[in-house]
DNA sequence: AAATCGGGGTC
DNA sequence: GACCCAGATTT
Protein backbone atom coordinates (compact mmCIF):
# COMPACT_ATOMS: atom_id res chain seq x y z
CA UNK A 1 0.00 0.00 0.00
CA UNK A 2 1.27 3.37 -1.09
CA UNK A 3 1.46 6.34 1.68
CA UNK A 4 -0.57 9.47 0.42
CA UNK A 5 1.83 11.61 1.26
CA UNK A 6 3.69 10.06 -1.89
CA UNK A 7 0.61 10.81 -4.41
CA UNK A 8 1.95 13.35 -7.35
CA UNK A 9 5.27 13.24 -5.71
CA UNK A 10 8.33 12.47 -8.36
CA UNK A 11 9.90 9.52 -6.38
CA UNK A 12 12.57 8.80 -9.01
CA UNK A 13 13.40 12.69 -9.22
CA UNK A 14 13.56 12.63 -5.94
CA UNK A 15 16.11 9.89 -5.18
CA UNK A 16 18.07 10.75 -8.06
CA UNK A 17 18.39 14.75 -7.12
CA UNK A 18 19.37 13.36 -3.55
CA UNK A 19 21.77 10.89 -4.14
CA UNK A 20 23.78 12.37 -6.85
CA UNK A 21 24.00 15.55 -4.58
CA UNK A 22 25.55 13.51 -1.67
CA UNK A 23 27.67 11.74 -4.05
CA UNK A 24 28.95 15.10 -5.18
CA UNK A 25 28.76 16.66 -1.64
CA UNK A 26 29.19 13.96 1.34
CA UNK A 27 31.97 15.22 3.71
CA UNK A 28 35.13 12.82 4.24
CA UNK A 29 34.47 11.45 7.12
CA UNK A 30 36.97 8.35 9.05
CA UNK A 31 34.13 5.96 8.89
CA UNK A 32 32.95 6.54 5.57
CA UNK A 33 36.16 4.87 4.08
CA UNK A 34 35.01 1.20 4.76
CA UNK A 35 31.80 -0.99 4.57
CA UNK A 36 32.52 -3.49 7.30
CA UNK A 37 29.75 -3.67 9.30
CA UNK A 38 31.59 -3.89 12.43
CA UNK A 39 33.09 -0.25 11.69
CA UNK A 40 29.49 1.27 10.76
CA UNK A 41 28.05 -0.32 13.65
CA UNK A 42 30.49 1.49 15.77
CA UNK A 43 30.51 4.69 14.16
CA UNK A 44 26.49 4.38 14.40
CA UNK A 45 26.28 3.76 18.19
CA UNK A 46 29.08 6.57 18.59
CA UNK A 47 26.89 9.13 16.64
CA UNK A 48 23.21 8.61 18.78
CA UNK A 49 22.62 11.71 19.86
CA UNK A 50 26.39 13.07 19.51
CA UNK A 51 27.57 15.64 17.03
CA UNK A 52 30.00 14.09 14.42
CA UNK A 53 32.89 16.35 15.23
CA UNK A 54 32.40 15.14 18.23
CA UNK A 55 32.76 11.44 17.39
CA UNK A 56 35.48 11.85 15.40
CA UNK A 57 38.88 11.87 17.84
CA UNK A 58 37.13 9.18 19.51
CA UNK A 59 36.08 6.59 16.87
CA UNK A 60 39.41 6.76 15.17
CA UNK A 61 41.40 5.85 19.38
CA UNK A 62 38.30 3.50 19.88
CA UNK A 63 39.03 1.60 16.20
CA UNK A 64 42.61 1.82 16.78
CA UNK A 65 42.55 0.02 20.18
CA UNK A 66 39.24 -2.42 18.96
CA UNK A 67 39.84 -3.03 15.30
CA UNK A 68 37.85 -5.99 14.95
CA UNK A 69 34.22 -7.54 16.70
CA UNK A 70 36.82 -9.77 18.24
CA UNK A 71 39.19 -7.50 19.82
CA UNK A 72 36.20 -5.67 21.78
CA UNK A 73 34.51 -8.66 22.39
CA UNK A 74 37.65 -9.87 24.37
CA UNK A 75 38.64 -6.50 26.02
CA UNK A 76 38.09 -5.34 29.68
CA UNK A 77 34.96 -3.47 30.58
CA UNK A 78 37.39 -0.93 32.39
CA UNK A 79 39.22 -0.61 28.83
CA UNK A 80 36.17 0.28 27.05
CA UNK A 81 34.64 2.49 29.56
CA UNK A 82 37.68 4.42 29.61
CA UNK A 83 37.81 4.59 25.65
CA UNK A 84 34.23 6.35 25.92
CA UNK A 85 34.80 8.15 28.91
CA UNK A 86 33.44 11.63 28.20
CA UNK A 87 31.13 10.85 24.90
CA UNK A 88 28.19 10.15 27.47
CA UNK A 89 25.29 7.54 27.68
CA UNK A 90 27.49 5.25 28.43
CA UNK A 91 25.03 1.99 28.12
CA UNK A 92 25.67 2.29 24.57
CA UNK A 93 29.65 1.07 24.99
CA UNK A 94 28.39 -1.29 27.61
CA UNK A 95 25.58 -2.61 25.25
CA UNK A 96 27.51 -2.67 21.84
CA UNK A 97 30.00 -5.09 23.72
CA UNK A 98 27.73 -7.76 24.42
CA UNK A 99 26.27 -7.28 21.70
CA UNK A 100 29.36 -7.48 19.60
CA UNK A 101 29.82 -10.82 21.65
CA UNK A 102 26.68 -12.31 20.99
CA UNK A 103 27.79 -11.58 17.14
CA UNK A 104 31.18 -13.59 17.83
CA UNK A 105 29.62 -16.74 19.14
CA UNK A 106 26.29 -17.12 17.47
CA UNK A 107 26.92 -15.18 14.22
CA UNK A 108 30.97 -16.66 13.84
CA UNK A 109 31.60 -12.36 13.96
CA UNK A 110 29.67 -11.80 10.89
CA UNK A 111 27.16 -8.85 11.72
CA UNK A 112 23.85 -10.04 10.69
CA UNK A 113 22.41 -8.74 8.08
CA UNK A 114 18.45 -9.02 8.24
CA UNK A 115 16.39 -6.53 10.50
CA UNK A 116 14.77 -9.39 12.07
CA UNK A 117 18.17 -10.27 14.01
CA UNK A 118 20.33 -7.26 13.77
CA UNK A 119 17.35 -5.70 15.77
CA UNK A 120 17.72 -8.28 18.18
CA UNK A 121 21.10 -7.26 19.45
CA UNK A 122 21.49 -4.72 22.18
CA UNK A 123 21.50 -1.53 21.90
CA UNK A 124 20.57 -1.39 18.00
CA UNK A 125 17.40 0.33 17.92
CA UNK A 126 15.22 0.66 14.74
CA UNK A 127 17.61 3.38 13.79
CA UNK A 128 21.22 2.03 13.54
CA UNK A 129 19.46 -1.51 12.21
CA UNK A 130 18.70 0.47 9.56
CA UNK A 131 21.74 2.33 9.06
CA UNK A 132 23.90 -0.83 9.63
CA UNK A 133 21.72 -2.43 6.97
CA UNK A 134 21.30 0.32 3.92
CA UNK A 135 25.34 1.48 4.80
CA UNK A 136 27.12 -2.17 5.25
CA UNK A 137 24.60 -4.25 2.89
CA UNK A 138 22.83 -1.78 0.51
CA UNK A 139 19.25 -2.95 1.69
CA UNK A 140 16.72 -0.52 1.05
CA UNK A 141 16.05 -0.22 4.67
CA UNK A 142 14.60 3.39 6.44
CA UNK A 143 16.80 4.86 8.83
CA UNK A 144 14.94 7.74 11.07
CA UNK A 145 17.04 10.00 12.83
CA UNK A 146 16.45 13.41 13.84
CA UNK A 147 18.32 14.81 10.55
CA UNK A 148 15.74 12.47 8.56
CA UNK A 149 12.71 13.55 10.64
CA UNK A 150 13.26 17.17 9.81
CA UNK A 151 14.12 17.00 6.56
CA UNK A 152 10.93 14.54 5.65
CA UNK A 153 8.93 16.91 7.74
CA UNK A 154 9.80 19.58 5.02
CA UNK A 155 9.69 17.72 2.55
CA UNK A 156 6.00 16.54 2.69
CA UNK A 157 4.49 19.24 5.82
CA UNK A 158 4.31 16.40 8.23
CA UNK A 159 2.70 18.87 11.01
CA UNK A 160 2.58 15.54 13.83
CA UNK A 161 5.20 16.63 17.13
CA UNK A 162 8.57 14.75 15.90
CA UNK A 163 9.11 14.28 19.99
CA UNK A 164 6.45 11.22 20.09
CA UNK A 165 7.75 8.31 19.46
CA UNK A 166 4.59 6.99 17.02
CA UNK A 167 6.02 9.60 14.78
CA UNK A 168 9.42 8.35 13.68
CA UNK A 169 6.75 4.95 12.18
CA UNK A 170 5.38 8.04 10.34
CA UNK A 171 8.43 8.15 8.18
CA UNK A 172 9.27 4.70 7.72
CA UNK A 173 6.48 4.44 6.05
CA UNK A 174 6.95 7.42 3.60
CA UNK A 175 10.68 5.62 3.14
CA UNK A 176 10.30 2.30 2.60
CA UNK A 177 8.43 3.77 -1.15
CA UNK A 178 10.76 6.97 -0.94
CA UNK A 179 14.04 5.01 -0.41
CA UNK A 180 16.20 4.66 -3.77
CA UNK A 181 16.65 1.08 -4.48
CA UNK A 182 19.61 1.39 -6.57
CA UNK A 183 21.82 2.65 -3.62
CA UNK A 184 20.06 2.67 -0.46
CA UNK A 185 23.20 3.84 1.11
CA UNK A 186 23.62 7.07 -0.30
CA UNK A 187 20.20 7.68 -0.28
CA UNK A 188 20.25 7.13 3.72
CA UNK A 189 23.30 9.08 4.63
CA UNK A 190 22.63 11.70 1.67
CA UNK A 191 18.72 12.23 3.38
CA UNK A 192 21.30 12.79 7.12
CA UNK A 193 23.81 14.96 5.53
CA UNK A 194 21.41 17.05 4.27
CA UNK A 195 19.70 17.17 7.06
CA UNK A 196 23.23 18.26 8.96
CA UNK A 197 24.58 20.66 6.01
CA UNK A 198 21.74 22.21 4.02
CA UNK A 199 18.37 21.29 5.60
CA UNK A 200 19.40 22.81 9.39
CA UNK A 201 16.97 23.21 12.51
CA UNK A 202 16.94 27.31 12.14
CA UNK A 203 17.20 29.20 9.26
CA UNK A 204 17.49 26.11 6.25
CA UNK A 205 19.59 26.69 3.10
CA UNK A 206 17.04 26.45 0.77
CA UNK A 207 18.80 28.15 -1.99
CA UNK A 208 21.44 25.81 -2.28
CA UNK A 209 19.54 22.58 -1.29
CA UNK A 210 19.43 19.63 -4.32
CA UNK A 211 15.82 18.83 -3.40
CA UNK A 212 14.24 22.50 -2.98
CA UNK A 213 11.91 21.47 -6.28
CA UNK A 214 10.88 18.80 -4.20
CA UNK A 215 9.84 20.59 -1.10
CA UNK A 216 6.41 21.03 -0.45
CA UNK A 217 7.12 23.26 3.51
CA UNK A 218 9.18 25.31 0.74
CA UNK A 219 6.64 25.78 -1.91
CA UNK A 220 4.31 27.01 0.67
CA UNK A 221 7.44 29.10 2.55
CA UNK A 222 6.81 27.90 6.19
CA UNK A 223 10.19 25.91 6.32
CA UNK A 224 10.78 27.18 9.48
CA UNK A 225 7.98 26.47 10.95
CA UNK A 226 8.78 22.63 10.60
CA UNK A 227 9.30 20.07 12.03
CA UNK A 228 6.67 20.61 15.05
CA UNK A 229 8.54 19.44 17.94
CA UNK A 230 6.91 19.70 21.73
CA UNK A 231 9.27 21.27 24.49
CA UNK A 232 10.67 18.55 27.15
CA UNK A 233 10.99 19.58 30.92
CA UNK A 234 13.73 21.58 32.28
CA UNK A 235 16.08 19.68 34.49
CA UNK A 236 16.24 19.48 38.76
CA UNK A 237 18.21 20.51 40.35
CA UNK A 238 20.34 17.94 42.86
CA UNK A 239 22.64 19.69 45.57
CA UNK A 240 25.77 17.30 46.03
CA UNK A 241 28.55 17.32 48.99
CA UNK A 242 32.11 14.58 47.22
CA UNK A 243 35.02 14.38 49.20
CA UNK A 244 38.55 14.06 47.92
CA UNK A 245 40.04 11.49 50.53
CA UNK A 246 44.19 10.79 51.05
CA UNK A 247 45.78 8.56 53.18
CA UNK A 248 48.69 8.65 54.68
CA UNK A 249 50.71 7.36 51.69
CA UNK A 250 49.17 10.63 49.64
CA UNK A 251 46.91 8.04 47.91
CA UNK A 252 43.25 9.04 46.50
CA UNK A 253 40.23 7.06 47.67
CA UNK A 254 37.49 6.42 44.51
CA UNK A 255 34.71 4.74 44.39
CA UNK A 256 32.86 2.91 41.23
CA UNK A 257 29.56 3.79 40.68
CA UNK A 258 26.66 1.28 41.07
CA UNK A 259 25.66 -1.55 38.30
CA UNK A 260 22.70 0.32 36.80
CA UNK A 261 21.19 4.08 36.52
CA UNK A 262 22.76 7.13 35.75
CA UNK A 263 26.78 6.92 35.11
CA UNK A 264 26.94 3.18 36.12
CA UNK A 265 29.82 1.43 36.38
CA UNK A 266 32.67 4.74 36.10
CA UNK A 267 34.75 5.64 39.06
CA UNK A 268 33.89 8.82 41.37
CA UNK A 269 34.45 10.29 43.98
CA UNK A 270 32.39 9.57 47.28
CA UNK A 271 29.64 11.55 47.53
CA UNK A 272 26.32 12.63 49.19
CA UNK A 273 22.84 14.21 48.19
CA UNK A 274 22.69 16.83 50.81
CA UNK A 275 19.72 19.55 51.72
CA UNK A 276 20.16 23.51 52.66
CA UNK A 277 20.00 22.29 56.24
CA UNK A 278 22.79 19.79 56.64
CA UNK A 279 26.55 20.58 57.33
CA UNK A 280 28.58 19.09 54.52
CA UNK A 281 31.68 17.99 56.61
CA UNK A 282 29.97 16.15 59.08
CA UNK A 283 27.48 14.74 56.62
CA UNK A 284 30.44 13.20 54.46
CA UNK A 285 32.44 12.46 57.42
CA UNK A 286 29.71 10.33 58.93
CA UNK A 287 28.83 8.48 55.81
CA UNK A 288 32.88 7.35 54.98
CA UNK A 289 32.84 5.86 58.72
CA UNK A 290 29.45 4.39 57.98
CA UNK A 291 30.04 3.20 54.07
CA UNK A 292 33.74 2.61 53.93
CA UNK A 293 34.63 1.81 57.57
CA UNK A 294 36.96 4.96 57.57
CA UNK A 295 37.50 7.65 59.95
CA UNK A 296 38.14 10.72 58.44
CA UNK A 297 38.92 14.53 58.82
CA UNK A 298 37.28 16.78 56.40
CA UNK A 299 38.83 20.21 55.89
CA UNK A 300 37.92 23.43 53.77
CA UNK A 301 35.89 23.48 51.01
CA UNK A 302 37.94 23.51 47.95
CA UNK A 303 35.79 23.84 44.81
CA UNK A 304 31.86 23.99 43.65
CA UNK A 305 30.88 21.81 40.48
CA UNK A 306 28.31 22.63 38.66
CA UNK A 307 27.20 19.85 35.76
CA UNK A 308 24.07 19.54 33.85
CA UNK A 309 22.72 16.22 32.26
CA UNK A 310 19.52 16.13 29.78
CA UNK A 311 17.58 15.80 32.91
CA UNK A 312 18.90 16.74 36.03
CA UNK A 313 21.61 19.48 37.61
CA UNK A 314 24.05 18.37 40.00
CA UNK A 315 25.85 20.68 42.36
CA UNK A 316 28.60 20.10 43.36
CA UNK A 317 30.44 21.03 47.32
CA UNK A 318 33.97 19.28 47.32
CA UNK A 319 35.83 19.00 49.77
CA UNK A 320 39.48 17.72 51.30
CA UNK A 321 40.16 15.29 53.38
CA UNK A 322 42.58 13.06 55.49
CA UNK A 323 41.92 9.72 57.24
CA UNK A 324 42.51 9.53 60.87
CA UNK A 325 41.88 6.00 61.00
CA UNK A 326 41.26 2.67 58.53
CA UNK A 327 39.50 -0.41 59.87
CA UNK A 328 39.47 -3.75 58.48
CA UNK A 329 35.93 -4.34 58.03
CA UNK A 330 34.31 -5.17 55.15
CA UNK A 331 32.27 -2.63 53.00
CA UNK A 332 29.35 -2.78 50.52
CA UNK A 333 31.26 -0.56 48.52
CA UNK A 334 33.92 -0.97 45.42
CA UNK A 335 36.35 0.95 46.28
CA UNK A 336 40.26 1.58 45.84
CA UNK A 337 43.42 3.43 46.67
CA UNK A 338 44.80 5.07 43.92
CA UNK A 339 48.07 7.25 42.99
CA UNK A 340 47.93 10.57 41.80
CA UNK A 341 49.35 8.96 38.37
CA UNK A 342 47.16 5.82 38.38
CA UNK A 343 44.05 8.08 38.08
CA UNK A 344 44.24 8.05 34.36
CA UNK A 345 43.62 4.89 33.70
CA UNK A 346 39.49 5.10 35.40
CA UNK A 347 37.34 6.35 33.76
CA UNK A 348 34.92 9.06 35.31
CA UNK A 349 32.12 11.12 34.53
CA UNK A 350 33.14 14.84 33.50
CA UNK A 351 31.66 16.14 36.41
CA UNK A 352 34.06 14.56 38.47
CA UNK A 353 36.86 15.34 35.83
CA UNK A 354 36.29 18.69 36.79
CA UNK A 355 37.25 17.68 40.32
CA UNK A 356 40.57 15.51 39.15
CA UNK A 357 41.54 18.99 36.96
CA UNK A 358 41.18 21.50 40.03
CA UNK A 359 41.88 19.10 42.70
CA UNK A 360 44.65 17.05 42.40
CA UNK A 361 46.48 18.97 38.95
CA UNK A 362 46.75 22.07 40.22
CA UNK A 363 50.23 23.41 40.09
C1' DA B 1 3.68 7.34 26.20
C1' DA B 2 6.84 9.25 29.24
C1' DA B 3 11.14 9.10 31.66
C1' DT B 4 15.84 7.94 31.75
C1' DC B 5 20.41 8.23 30.08
C1' DG B 6 25.75 12.59 28.87
C1' DG B 7 27.91 15.92 27.08
C1' DG B 8 28.94 19.72 24.17
C1' DG B 9 28.00 23.16 20.49
C1' DT B 10 24.94 26.78 19.01
C1' DC B 11 22.01 30.83 18.96
C1' DG C 1 19.11 30.15 29.04
C1' DA C 2 16.85 26.65 25.40
C1' DC C 3 17.60 23.72 21.67
C1' DC C 4 19.74 20.04 19.26
C1' DC C 5 22.54 16.20 18.15
C1' DA C 6 23.30 9.72 12.61
C1' DG C 7 18.48 7.17 19.74
C1' DA C 8 17.74 3.02 22.81
C1' DT C 9 15.96 1.21 26.88
C1' DT C 10 13.27 1.18 30.92
C1' DT C 11 9.24 2.31 33.42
Amino acid sequence: MKQELLNDFDITGFQESLVSWFLENQRELPWRESRDAYRVWVSEIMLQQTRVETVIPYYQAFMREFPTAEALAEAEEERILKAWEGLGYYSRVRNLQSAVREVVEKYQGRVPDTRKEISSLKGVGPYTAGAILSIAYGKPEPAVDGNVMRVLSRVFIVEEDIAKPATRKIFETILYDLISKEDPSAFNQGLMELGALICTPTSPGCLLCPVRAYCRANQEGIQSQLPIKSKKKKQTMKHMAAVVVKNQAGEILIEKRPEKGLLARLWQFPNIEVTDQVNHQIALSDFLEKEFDLKIEVQNEVQKVEHVFSHLIWNITVYEAVVINETKKRSGRTFKWVKRNEIEEYAFPVSHQKIIQQTLFVN
